[in-house]
DNA sequence: TACCGTTATCTATAGCAATAGATAACGGTT
DNA sequence: AACCGTTATCTATTGCTATAGATAACGGTA
């Protein structure tokens, strides 16, 4: 037996998890979104609509897009949205941890 | 912005849950399984099948169904089901109140 | 200027899960 | 013996989500 969950914000739906959390690391490692979802093995569209949906409800962007140049263009990730991770990766590291504590007092 | 989470106990596939949890207190209070989907909203068959599959995962028969007889039939928790809940509602607890502690950290 | 891979969107299709609806067995009560 | 509501299952349909596939705009580079 074991533990599973799932933890994420939410502000008018879903705002921000898991999903948008590692395609934010993946694009910032690969340079573009497009390629983040690939290496998710996500189609290109769904991790869009995760982003924009993220954005909408955090109200501010994550990504800094450019459209053509040199690859094709890409994404970065803003300032505010790198600020974001950091504070969300402490928080789910917490949750995590925590939760194998209760799981382990109750059932290991 | 709020927490959301879902937490749920796995072996080999979804095990017990919110889900189950529920419907077990709805049919100790209602007599049957079928009583206890319907206030629930949920689909009989559903519930059905959530229950097989929870007994089936942890090993032990949660429900001791009666088929026919004064009210057609009707189920009640067994004891091992019983003290399955009480465990599992303490532990649902204490996930509810660490979550909602570390989300007041990082986000409140 | 042509090219390339990306962002940004649509639309149509596929695939999966939930639901509806049906059927049978059952056994106290009346 | 007939009835009733439950358990236990099927099967067919519905509905939603994901995916596929297409299209357009874009702007450095060669």
């Amino acid at each position: 037996m074991k533990i599973a969950y799932k933890v994420w914000l939410e502000n008018d739906g879903k705002a921000f998890g898991e999903g948008p959390f590692r395609l934010l690391q993946l694009t910032a490692q690969k340079g573009s979104l497009h390629q983040a979802a690939k290496s998710m093995e996500m189609s290109y569209q769904k991790a869009w609509v995760i982003i924009r949906n993220s954005e909408k409800r955090l109200g501010f962007p994550l990504l800094e897009r450019k459209i053509g140049g040199v690859a094709g263009g890409g994404s970065k990730v803003t300032e505010e949205g790198r600020e974001f991770m950091k504070i969300y990766g402490r928080f789910r590291k917490e949750t995590e941890k925590k939760l194998n504590e209760v799981f382990q007092k109750y059932f290991g």
